[in-house]
DNA sequence: ATACATACTTCGTTAAGCGAAGTATAACAT
DNA sequence: ATGTTATACTTCGCTTAACGAAGTATGTAT
């Protein structure tokens, strides 16, 4: 697919796979993968950048001996999520344009 | 709207705005607005990358004093935006990601 | 005379994705 | 025992890209 086609969806895509739950990095880009394949170096400058919006909080926790940080959604983040369904209409305009059919003869 | 969620769209849509029948910068931008509105910068810079994808083709002319440069999609150009189209399916398995409704109870 | 529309250009900043390499531990296979 | 793979997060630096701002230049309307 397409890189940049992607662009606009790799944020909300990561609030998408913590809103019904909290969740970590490594779990996350497992959870995507079928939908959206985002490397790591993406996901942790995203997350990062999602923090300072505050659209999700983080809490680090020991497991099995590994350093484990959960990343948990706000009301921010889910009002994001909610936006960009807003957006979705204006999205489906713009494809209708970039597809339309001319009629050559009429 | 989400600035980030145009970016993938500003090619291919000013290839659909070309795909009818050749143009110029001022008139596509013109043609673009009800959809989606870019900066004569932009434009330009991307007229420019889609020239050397050769997924256009460009030709000056005068008219009335003025110079205009006049593009022409390619075969290249329309394959593009048939790629486009094809990403499409997997463009809305992402949307029903990011909007998937959870079942609370069941 | 002034302002606005047309039409394209160039510069510099900023954002962002991402590969590559690194750190560190646990589990599993040979 | 040893090597490989999976887990889990971090940091660096490259590259692509959008875009505001300002510039150049002409035609038209007020």
């Amino acid at each position: 697919m397409d890189g940049q086609l992607k662009r606009g969806l790799l944020d909300v895509c990561a609030l998408a796979a913590i809103k019904s739950g909290e969740s970590y990095g490594y779990q996350m880009i497992k959870d995507m993968k079928p939908y959206l394949e985002m490397s790591e170096s993406t996901l942790y400058t995203i997350l990062k950048r999602l923090e300072g919006a505050e659209m999700l909080t983080v809490r680090s926790a020991e497991h099995g001996g590994r350093l484990r940080k959960y990343y948990r959604i706000t009301q921010k983040g889910l009002d994001r999520i909610e936006e960009f369904r807003e957006d979705w209409s204006m999205i489906l305009s713009i494809y209708r344009f970039i597809t339309r059919e001319e009629r050559e003869n009429e």
